[in-house]
DNA sequence: TTTTAATTCTTAATATCTAAACTAGTATTG
DNA sequence: CAATACTAGTTTAGATATTAAGAATTAAAA
């Protein structure tokens, strides 16, 4: 039997952890969480979505993402309109609060990347990213 | 701006899932939840643990483990006794129905994981655990 | 030794995950 | 065109995540 540290799953756990702990205080202080900053970014990458294809995106499924969006909307960060093609979609996306949000929080992330970047060496996050994509492309 | 699929964090909860889907189909015929296998696991590996240990052991907080070892008590699967030298700890081990448990799941895990590994390449996945390692090792 | 501080575990409140069932709108087929 | 199948999104129920606060026990300090 495997040893339980060996575990491929935890391994990819625990360097998540060790990574989202570099943006959780600030996220913490703008009361967003991780799974709504999530959301966000990915709105702000495409302008527009749908909600299908947003929890795609995020890997975040269907019901959870019911929940988050209301959350967000009350809060003011996104806005949603009915598609006129197909009335079952609904279009997301961002609200000038959520582009400042962004506009605040974004050089502070940028630096915290950096600077871990710099600690764990360029060529190895190159590496670990093109192994990532590698291992991800295997879903299918 | 760092474009949305560039996020590390992103990349390595993407990788989690696609490993992962790999066991999920086994765990849940056995009604066994993921997190619940990760705390069988730890306990297998180690023995007897703290609650404390195991928490950090499985990357899952205490108040969350709290419900997971009381559900996985009432399915008899871990049983529980408190220190002789300070009444605040709790150890806790697997039942006998657990370690049938392994018995019956452990031959089909591995075999999942040896085709994996066999499709992504001995080499990568020796790389991808040593780069996770390394990370990991910067928490500190 | 009495008070204070620290530690282990639990509870509470809110957010999210997961699988399954459900609603409403759309597309297909006969 | 009516019956059926499919799709997007939601709701439901139970399990887990997260932060803060609380209870019990032990260790440390005055």
């Amino acid at each position: 039997m495997r040893e339980f540290e060996d575990s491929l799953p935890l391994q990819l756990l625990k360097a998540r952890e060790t990574t989202m702990a570099l943006f959780r205080p600030l996220l913490q202080e703008n009361n967003v969480t991780e799974q709504q900053w999530r959301v966000l970014r990915a709105l702000k990458a495409y302008h527009e979505l749908e909600s299908k294809q947003l929890a795609e995106h995020c890997c975040i499924l269907s019901p959870s993402l019911t929940g988050i969006i209301k959350r967000l909307e009350q809060q003011g960060y996104i806005k949603r309109k009915k598609s006129d093609e197909d009335q079952r979609r609904t279009l997301l996306s961002l609200t000038d609060k959520a582009l400042n949000l962004f506009e605040r929080l974004s050089p502070h992330i940028e630096e915290q990347y950096q600077a871990f970047t710099k600690r764990y060496g360029e060529e190895k996050m190159a590496q670990l990213t093109l192994l990532l994509k590698q291992l991800t492309e295997l879903k299918v």
